[in-house]
DNA sequence: GTTAGAATCTTTTCAGTGTCAAGATGTATT
DNA sequence: AATACATCTTGACACTGAAAAGATTCTAAC
């Protein structure tokens, strides 16, 4: 299927969230509209409507397959090196901000509530997967049960929180700065990762240290 | 003046950058447009592009102020409790949020190379007196000497780069993912400065603490 | 199997945008 | 005073997102 030799198209919104990714690879958001997506996934200009409503919609569907992504990128990372605690806080690390590196553009939409704003009281399933995923990559490092994502909301208490903003901040502070170039005066690309993983290495003997002084 | 009964405006790049601040503010970057910006200012739509070019040039220009009030907004803040290291490090942390928080658009703009990026080997004023403010709050942070202005790109120690990274990427993190609403379900807005300041204060300590024990 | 009704896609239209080129008007230099 | 330059306006063009109305196909009830 999906010759186009029928009025109908068969799959049209994931041939159009294809079309998404390809412009935004090849373009950037300056030429990611939502005439190029169609022209490109050979509709008229008109259609993207009815699966997405406004460009807004294309976008928020966009960075959902992203966040798909991203949970995937990170778990395997983190499945690499699982047992060392201070490597899966690197493997963490280097997921997101390789993440942030190749789909330069899918990581800025994802953070973008101005453009798309999921309802974060029920998000959808690749975003809590992404934070169960982090969540429980923090969990681990203070020795404590992983939790499944239907808790997602779940009660956490504030010495987690401490360590998940700590943690997320951070990683989430170097990819976003290391993207729009802030970076590269202070750190060479040669060497970046090495960086991270020195940063990623102290963090997690920060969070291990507190959680470890909190039960004595 | 400003009194626009002549043909030439006499401050017209000032009075766009105000109209650019205020469309801003007021419709985020959606309603940002350079026609508008021209209403506003009660010119031409044609009449930005002798002073901007095109509409990066605006956006350039725009935050370059926004550069510019940041550091002041980081200097207020952090001159009020000069001299308590754990206070500095909080003080900044807020200086940061709160500029993100008050001016959402403009932070935004700041931290996206693809609509204007800085040339970063030789940046404006403003972007390097930030760099420069950052820097000296970790400096004094290990109790090392401060740097000026003019020697900024300067070479940094291994130890004092990784100390500036892990300040700045928890603060720019935690400022972008708050904006973003990626805090939300985890951090309640009536206490979020308390926590702010609970991860300041760990940073504080992280970081004095690795500079002496470096220098035993 | 036919047929209404819903879903999907196209065509047409409209206001709005950024950019460019050419012209108008004021300023500055000599 | 004349000429060059800076500044602003006007008009045009191709492009965009959105809405409305029409064309085509699928679906489900009968």
């Amino acid at each position: 299927m999906a010759v186009k030799a029928t009025y109908h198209h068969g799959d049209l919104r994931n041939a159009l969230l294809d079309a998404a990714d390809e412009l935004l690879q090849r373009e950037g958001l300056q030429g990611f509209t939502l005439r190029a997506c169609a022209r490109l996934a050979q509709v008229s200009h008109a259609a993207p409507k009815h699966h997405f409503g406004d460009v807004n919609g294309l976008l928020r569907a966009v960075a959902e397959r992203g966040y798909a992504r991203l949970v995937e990128q990170l778990e395997t990372h983190i499945e690499a090196v699982r047992g060392d605690l201070q490597e899966e806080m690197f493997a963490t690390a280097r997921g997101y901000v390789t993440f942030a590196e190749e789909y330069p553009e899918h990581f800025r939409i994802m953070f973008r509530s101005d453009l798309m704003s999921f309802d974060m009281s029920c998000p959808p399933e690749s975003v809590a997967a992404t934070f169960t995923a982090l969540t429980n990559v923090i969990l681990r490092q203070r020795g404590e049960a992983e939790i499944k994502l239907e808790d997602m909301p779940g009660i956490r208490s504030q010495a987690l929180v401490n360590d998940i903003l700590i943690g997320w901040c951070n990683v989430h502070g170097y990819a976003h700065l290391r993207l729009e170039g802030q970076l590269a005066s202070m750190v060479p690309e040669e060497d970046h990762l090495a960086q991270l993983r020195t940063a990623s290495f102290r963090l997690s003997e920060l969070i291990q240290n507190a959680s470890r002084d909190a039960k004595n």
